[in-house]
DNA sequence: TAATTTTTGTAATTTTACTACAAAGCAAGG
DNA sequence: CCTTGCTTTGTAGTAAAATTACAAAAATTA
């Protein structure tokens, strides 16, 4: 530990578990020791005595008060206190997979979490300056070519329908043919808006490289790191709760989402604008 | 108090700061003193020790120490912990409307949480029953005909994916012609599912009102009250976190994920099935 | 108004958390 | 391999916080 006393300063806007289970290699035996157990059950720790706590551990209690205070926290019973409040918002960090003997209201309330946990990963991880580049490039483009295929169409008509209403010029071809057509004939102005739940669709690659071939502006909505992602001017890379199975939320959520925040963007800036 | 020592057995399931609020009627003067003081600034009294709420509210440390019991709490710490608790979902609770000097990190979170705010509302007046029901209509239903306008064709298309995907028979009209036509036309089997943002829309109350004419089932997925809702033989009921102009969060979202359930539940129903 | 009940506060007790200090463990240098 | 100096851990004492028991005050009823 040594002259580091605050191991969490570099993480100190992430909650209290967070910063536990990011420390826990850096921490020595007995600080450890203290770590699991109360990371066994935060819920429980919060409802234990330092001394309690300190024996459960296997250490002193003076041990236990050092720890808390290596967190941010003034003792022990404000560690207590931040970590209930942790474990408050952490019941979101833990998805639960919809399992074919659930009965209604088991997978009815698990899609409804996963969702606002899959948000809420979305919130933290979300650039504000793409958003910001986005409502702009939309804003200043003449004509808005949106494409989705599959299970993106609702949410590419959705887009269309949102920018129509925010005042902007965007239009959906419905098939893939007048997709292509779409792509291969660029005028200046145009800007192409590509949605894809996985960004690896073979069709919708070829409409971005398509674009590419005529140095057209390209925005896609896709998850990071894929093929589409990599391919386009100007990426809104949508994070996703891993290990989650395509029945157990609903990805599309936050995509919406996206598209609202994109509308609302262009209504604020247009408001300023005139 | 007398004879009712815990103020809020009847509320237990709502979190302490309702509970203290909804409490604060039936209170005696040194109770309310205490509570009004704690919900001044919640947050605050979770740091204060119990000697300085007592000073600040003018009461002596037993009476508060009797307070925090009455709220089904086994002392002070314990209280001050729940108290932590509420305060973080109350994070949840107060929305905030998107302004148009918002920068865009400010609209963009502003978005996010109102939408996570819906959804948590959303989970809370969810009826089970009528999901289950609306799933075994779906699954039994020869034919399904969406019918969405507006805002909600979108929605409308992405609910034709979904049942489409999960194997169900369904078809989404695109144009209004063809929706009437499809409404006017039933054949025993045909199950009608309309999707509106208000409920109040004249175009498709028309196509209820002809289902209605011919007997059909129709599922509608819309606000609670509205004419549609009233029109419909199952209500899948949407409510609203109210006060919230369009702008500031996305009411799709939450019918997107209200799909999202009806196809993971014809999913688990159709695997104990065969 | 007196008697009874309820409410509130004072004072003592207990519990809990914290601090100072000393012992043990560990690493670098002789 | 031992010593020196540093870090880590624990023990014991101290301080603070919360709780209890009890008594006084206020309110209620007859």
């Amino acid at each position: 530990m040594s002259q580091m006393n605050k191991v969490a300063a570099w993480s100190s806007e992430l909650n209290l578990i967070c910063e536990m289970r990011s420390a826990l290699s850096h921490l020595n035996k007995t600080e450890k020791k203290i770590a699991q157990n109360i990371l066994a059950d935060p819920e429980a720790a919060t409802q234990k005595s330092i001394a309690v706590l300190a024996k459960n551990s296997g250490v002193s209690e003076p041990s236990v008060n050092r720890f808390c205070k290596r967190f941010d926290t003034t003792g022990f019973p404000d560690f207590k206190l931040k970590l209930a409040k942790a474990a408050v918002s952490g019941i979101w960090e833990t998805v639960h997979p919809v399992k074919p003997e659930d009965d209604t209201g088991k997978y009815t309330t698990k899609i409804i979490n996963n969702t606002i946990a899959n948000l809420m990963a979305f919130k933290q991880s979300v650039s504000y300056q793409q958003i910001q580049l986005a409502v702009d490039a939309l804003i200043r483009a003449k004509r808005i070519f949106i494409v989705g295929l599959g299970g993106s169409s609702a949410t590419a008509r959705d887009a269309e329908c949102k920018f129509l209403q925010s005042g902007l010029s965007a239009c959906y071809p419905v098939d893939l043919i007048m997709q292509r057509m779409v792509a291969s004939n660029y005028a200046v102005g145009d800007l192409y808006f590509l949605i894809s739940q996985t960004g690896e669709t073979k069709e919708i690659i070829e409409v971005a490289e398509l674009a590419k071939l005529n140095n057209a502006p390209v925005i896609c909505l896709a998850p990071e790191m894929s093929r589409l992602s990599r391919l386009s001017t100007l990426k809104l890379q949508i994070v996703r709760v891993n290990s989650l199975d395509r029945l157990s939320f609903s990805s599309q959520a936050t995509y919406q989402v996206m598209l609202h925040i994109l509308a609302a963007g262009i209504s604020v800036q247009k408001k300023y604008n005139g």
